[in-house]
DNA sequence: CATTTATGTAATCATTTGTTTACATAATCG
DNA sequence: CGATTATGTAAACAAATGATTACATAAATG
């Protein structure tokens, strides 16, 4: 709730850049942009508010280099197996991720701001789609990717999101072959 | 842009809220709950801004009042065939919605707000998880209207929120064929 | 018609927002 | 050391927000 500290805090440009960068990432995951505010981002990186406008000119510009780069598919993630279904469904139920960010919750949470949407739609297209769709070769990979980031996706939306389990027993056993089912269906080649 | 008209509205209470609902409705689904001003949904409505808190108590009022019935499934809807993945695919591509409104774009851009999240959760719960569920019967209806329901979120994420096109080339049916595979996949019964 | 009630209007309030400005001082360099 | 620059702090600003208040008047009531 306070800006103020009693200690001035270390002159280190490096080292105040990367303590906002991860505060934003954490309040970007937890509240999207348009409710994560400045001082709220200053206060958890311990920080004074002015210094995010001088570093990143704008929240804007801190979203784009805290969360947009953190949205991209690497390459390796795709290579390591032939079968992409079981690939992706365990990248879904084992979330191996950052504690307290979450790329794709922050990307759900802030589409609906209008200054961030461009960013957010252009990532996509560039950092996601085109990478997997490439991935696949034919001229079907474009669709195959997109319904399978729509599970991707649908899944953090109703499971993260909106806190709904799917399963009403814990059987994770069941759920997993389903999804992996789903994707395949998703992933399948054209006939 | 103005509060004021040049001519007193006429006093009509159950016109005056039908009218804020339906201004409400369309600023919903274009902002989301946060952004959604009351101002705005007032001049839409052409009605002063203090009748929505008079009719409505709040906007989260207003809200609750707006857009959570229009997010239940209707039996009918369900009971209409039984290729529960062709509805399906048919409810997704070509959604014969009220123009300007749309509850899911709504629901997805307002579930960030910590105030409306857990009405969304139990709306979801209730009104569309469980029907769908026992509309299928079994102890895993629950798991696969789960799935079913992420493909459906997931379409709106990409398609309407993100403005992702799936196909390169307008092939409509080829993607309509593939999106019917993935809900039967998911709404398979168990084997 | 006189009174009361329901409905709409206008102004204002208290917060919160992102951003900017003026200033202080540690770090760097000649 | 002395001057300059980089970095951090505190205060303030202008705009927008949801909500409330006091008031006006059409409609309903007796």
């Amino acid at each position: 709730m306070c800006t103020t500290s009693d200690k001035p805090r270390k002159r280190d440009a490096d080292a105040t850049r990367g303590d906002i960068i991860e505060a934003a990432k954490r309040v970007f995951t937890d509240k999207g942009f348009d409710q994560a505010g400045t001082r709220e981002i200053a206060d958890r990186a311990g920080v004074n508010v002015a210094l995010i406008n001088r570093y990143f000119g704008s929240k804007e510009g801190l979203f784009r280099e805290a969360v947009i780069p953190a949205l991209s598919v690497t390459q390796d993630q795709l290579d390591g197996s032939d079968d992409l279904a079981g690939v992706m469904t365990a990248m879904l139920l084992d979330k191996p991720r950052e504690i307290g960010f979450d790329p794709i919750i922050s990307m759900l949470r802030s589409a609906s701001s209008e200054t961030v949407a461009s960013m957010l739609q252009d990532a996509l297209e560039q950092q996601i789609i085109q990478p997997i769709a490439g991935h696949m070769g034919d001229p079907y990979g474009r669709e195959r990717a997109s319904i399978a980031l729509m599970i991707f996706y649908g899944y953090d939306v109703l499971v993260r999101m909106m806190r709904l389990r799917p399963h009403s027993d814990p059987d994770r056993q069941a759920l997993e072959q389903r999804l992996k089912a789903v994707f395949r269906a998703a992933l399948a080649p054209p006939h």
